[in-house]
Formats: C-alpha cells, sequence, structure tokens
RNA sequence: GGCCCGGUCGCCUAGUGGUCCAGGGCGCUUCCCUUUCAAGGAAGAGGUCAGGGGUUCGAAUCCCCUCCGGGCUACCA
C-alpha cells in the first residue's frame, strides 16, 4: 500500500511556522516512503475564512521547497480538495449515521445550549450536551428535520473508554463519560471539523495520520466517528507543538510566526526548513546541519520529541548565517536580489559580497550593511563620531589628517587607503582602531560595519571625501544631528 | 472544574538500568586572530536530570505521589 499523508489547514490566515513544521515531517515521511503528500482545504467554518490564505499557503510552502502531489490546485483522482466543495458527501455519510442508528438530529437551540451550559458550570457539573434530544423517536426526529433547523449529533456511548497508540506519544485512554455527543454536521449544512477529517481521510485513503498535539484532546472524537462508520482506523502520530518563550503555543503576540514574515526579513528556506525541522526532532548523534534531502533521509518518527519546543530567533538566526556562508557569490546576490533597490549598480553589490558575507545573519542586515554606498543621506548622531575617549577638536583634526592621506592614495585602492591612513595614525600616536573610528562613522553612518579599507575603495575618492568633510563640518559648526 | 499531554543547563536537544561525577549545538563570558563588527580558533561558566518516596548491588532512565507547565473542554479548526 502506498503511503498517503496529508496536510490539512484552515484558511483562516496565513501560513503559521508551527504548521509549516508539522507538514515538514509529513512531507519527510511521504518522500521516504516514495509516498504522496495532499494538501486538503479545510474550509468548514464558512465564518472565518481569509482571503488570501490559500495562496499564502501555496507561497510559503513553495519558498521552502515542500511540494505535494494532490490538491485543490493541482486536482488529482481523490478531486475535490476543499471540503466546501465535498459537502454532499458529508452530509450523506451524516445521514447514514442517522438512519443506522449511531447519530441523531438535534432541534436545540443555541440559547438552549447556552443555558444548559451556564446551569452546568454553575454547579460545577462537566458542561456537556444533556442528550435531550437523542430521546425524540427517529420517526418524528426525520419528519420534523425536513422543516426545523437541526444539527445532527453523535451518539457517545455512556461509558467505556477509546484508545489510541500513537506513534509518539504511545497508548492513550479516554473515558467516554467525559465525551458529549458532539455535533456533526452543524445547521448551515456543513460538517464540523471532526466529521470532515474522517470521512476525507478515509476517502483520501490516507495511511498516516500527522497533526499537532493540540489535536489530541478531540482524538477520541475522532475515533468515534471511525469506529460509527465501522472503518479501520490508520495509524495517528501527533507531534509536539512550537511555543513560544512564555511556553504556551506560539502565537502573534510573540513576533513573527508566518512563513512570509520570515522570508521578508531575509531567511533562507533551507535555513528554515534545518531549523524547523529540529523543533522537535533530533537524529540522536550530533550531527545538525540538514539538507532537505538529508532530511528525508535521515528523519524518523520515533526521534520525535514528545515535549513542546520553544522558538528560539538565536538559533534561527546562527542557522541562517551558517547558510548563507555556505552560498556562492552568485547565489548570494541572487538570494539578495529581492531586497535590493531597482536603482542599486548590482555590479558594485557584487563586490561587496566577500566583505558582508561573514557579518550577515539574514539578508536584510547584509543589504542593510551596504546601504551607505548607495546613498549620501546618512544620519548619525555627533556623539558617535566624537566617540567616547576623545575630544571634539582631535577627532576634527584627525578626519582633516586623515583627508590629506586619502587626497594622496593612488590609485584609490584598499592597499594604498591602509597604507596612507595607517601612517597618519602612527604619525598622530593613535591606535589604528581608534584613528579609523571617526572615519567609519562619517562614512557609513556606523561604527560597525564591512572593513574599511575596502568599503573606502568601493565608495570612491570624492565621495569618501566629501562624507569627511561633511563630519568636519557638522563638528567644528555644531550643527544639527 | 473535567479530560489529556508534558517536565534533562536560559533555549534546541543526546541519553531507554551500569562506559553519565549527564554529551553536543545556540546563546553568554574570556582569550587568540584582527582596521570596526562579524566569521574562525581556544577556553569557560551554566544542569541536586521538576520535587519526594520507592524498586534495584546500581536510576535521568522502572513504579507511586506531589508540584509546575501546556492543550482541549463551541453548530472553531
Amino acid at each position: 500500500m502506498t503511503v498517503r499523508v496529508r496536510f490539512a489547514p484552515s484558511p483562516t490566515g496565513s501560513l503559521h511556522i508551527g504548521s509549516v513544521r508539522t507538514t515538514l515531517y509529513n512531507y519527510f515521511f511521504a518522500r521516504q516512503n516514495g509516498g504522496k503528500l495532499i494538501l486538503r482545504i479545510e474550509d468548514t467554518d464558512q465564518d472565518r475564512l481569509v482571503a488570501g490564505a490559500i495562496d499564502s499557503i501555496y507561497d510559503g510552502l513553495a519558498w521552502l521547497g515542500v511540494a505535494w502531489d494532490e490538491g485543490p490546485r493541482e486536482g488529482g483522482p481523490y478531486a475535490p480538495y476543499v471540503q466546501s466543495e465535498r459537502l454532499p458527501l458529508y452530509q450523506q455519510r451524516a445521514q447514514d449515521l442517522v438512519d443506522g442508528g449511531a447519530a441523531y438530529f438535534c432541534f436545540c437551540s443555541k440559547e438552549r445550549l447556552a443555558a444548559m451550559r451556564a446551569q452546568q458550570t454553575q454547579r460545577k457539573e462537566i458542561t456537556r450536551y444533556d442528550g435531550l434530544c437523542r430521546r425524540i423517536d427517529p420517526k418524528e426526529a426525520g419528519a420534523r428535520a425536513k422543516t426545523e433547523s437541526h444539527v445532527v449529533r453523535l451518539k457517545v456511548p455512556d461509558d467505556g473508554v477509546v484508545a489510541l497508540d500513537d506513534l509518539v506519544y504511545g497508548h492513550i485512554e479516554w473515558p467516554l463519560n467525559t465525551i458529549e455527543d458532539q455535533v456533526i454536521l452543524k445547521s448551515d449544512g456543513f460538517p464540523t471539523y471532526h466529521l470532515a477529517v474522517v470521512i476525507d481521510d478515509h476517502l483520501m485513503d490516507i495511511t498516516h495520520i500527522f497533526r499537532g498535539e493540540d489535536w489530541l484532546p478531540s482524538t477520541p472524537k475522532h475515533l468515534l466517528i471511525w469506529r460509527a462508520f465501522g472503518w479501520e482506523i490508520p495509524p495517528h502520530a501527533h507531534v509536539p507543538n512550537v511555543l513560544g518563550p512564555d511556553g504556551k503555543k506560539l502565537a502573534k503576540r510573540h513576533g513573527a510566526t508566518k512563513v512570509e514574515e520570515f522570508k521578508a526579513q531575509g531567511y533562507l528556506p533551507a535555513a528554515m526548513v534545518n531549523y524547523l525541522a529540529l523543533i522537535g526532532w533530533a537524529p540522536g548523534t550530533e550531527e545538525e546541519i540538514f539538507s532537505m534531502d538529508e532530511l528525508i533521509q535521515r528523519w524518523r518518527m520515533d526521534q520525535v520529541q514528545r515535549a513542546g519546543g520553544k522558538w528560539d530567533r538565536a538559533r534561527l538566526d546562527w542557522f541562517n548565517g551558517m547558510y548563507i556562508r555556505r552560498l556562492s557569490e552568485d547565489e548570494l546576490l541572487h538570494e539578495l536580489e529581492p531586497f535590493l533597490p531597482a536603482d542599486w549598480d548590482r555590479a558594485l553589490v557584487r563586490k561587496t559580497l566577500p566583505l558582508i558575507r561573514e557579518r550577515m545573519r539574514t539578508l536584510v542586515e547584509g543589504r542593510d550593511m551596504i546601504a551607505f554606498l548607495f546613498t549620501d543621506d546618512l544620519t548619525y548622531e555627533r556623539s558617535v563620531l566624537v566617540g567616547k575617549k576623545r575630544q571634539p577638536e582631535e577627532i576634527e583634526r584627525a578626519l582633516a589628517k586623515s583627508t590629506v592621506a586619502l587626497r594622496y592614495a593612488q590609485p584609490f585602492t584598499a592597499p594604498t587607503i591602509e597604507h596612507g591612513l595607517r601612517g597618519i595614525a602612527d604619525e598622530m600616536g593613535w591606535k589604528v582602531p581608534e584613528f579609523t573610528a571617526p572615519i567609519r562613522v562619517a562614512v557609513t553612518g556606523s561604527t560597525a560595519g564591512p572593513p574599511l579599507w575596502e568599503s573606502l575603495e568601493l565608495l570612491g575618492k570624492d565621495r569618501t571625501l566629501a562624507r569627511i568633510e561633511r563630519a568636519e563640518a557638522l563638528l567644528n559648526g555644531g550643527g544639527p544631528s
């Protein structure tokens, strides 16, 4: 039997980094078994649809290099792959369950249910449906259902247990008396998630259900539905959640959570994949840099962690830096391209690559590091220019002297610039870093950045001198900024 | 409240009864290199394996209890 796994997001927002991690695991498993990955859109809640969500899913996964075999846009033998286009399927199956006595029509109003729950809460009882409509005669219920608004509920046995042997969490049991008669078909004719997921996983011949740990509590509901249909239950694996620094599920308030945000911030897809794969999975060796292909080869479900893993931006940054440093110049330029303003001279950008490759953790950082070459609009504080150890007059004198040396640097290249500037520093009895600090600020607007000699060469003599003169003016004029 | 899950350095983790006075990576500190910042190299701090009881010659690893954290508890997914 060929392995078939699925990624089944709800189009309720942009692609979340936690879903990506789960999808990755599905993808690894599918590929290493020569199986298929299916994308299924679970849009059974019409109120929560977010426009563009499907685009976000497609764009995000394509960027990361995750491809699937069947889905809404690529079609496949089990189409359609969007649940809202499969309504008759669910309605028919729900009716089958009612006909077979495993489910029943419920006519309770939302108001009654709310009141019931309020009472139960007040009495400190378990809040669950009281089964009122379960006692209506099926014939009568069938007749009323033709005219009255209703839902379909599953008849959950009053006692006993349901159990799952989860591939990650092991054997888990739930007492049935804590589970209510869940709604499986809503009054608008849409199935609830629970019904739809079971029917589709069965109809689409899904062989393994891998999903987030947050689904674990509703698994007994699904098990009961599988059981009601009499279908064979595929193996399940729940994978731990990706957490925020506070230990709660990673969410917007923790910062960036969407794939497109990381893309926009200049992270490399390979670094994201590598980092993400290692939240909740470890190979058992001390290796940690893995390409997609290696992950497909190495990843194993029985090495998946049970505890949730916290999101760690610093670690992601480290991975990203590693991946950036492994890029060739051509590749790096290519990756940088989307971040570069149109009017930046690409030939000049290319020359900066060796200078910034070791220094950038993200593509955006790299871009910002060389921005001074492309704009004369630098802003920096006078206090930064002066630094902490010298008087403004001393800095002004150093800058003045540097311009002399720079004027004489011929040709205006890193070696001659270095030679000239070191000479002046020696002559003044200043340490070189001390001497170059104000020059760097004057020319780049920052105290840190790419190597100075090379930076000045790339900037050119005229622009370099103009900037130093402007800094001098700032010092003796004491003007703003 | 109920049900379920989890708990090894700040973070990701290795470890499944003895080779663990717990290993690696990120982060942090120091040093080297050095035109700044990085990168690279070296060294280091950091863990009573949540706590308490057992079992055992021996426990991070098995059992029980407690504590803490999280998830779910909708005609959301």
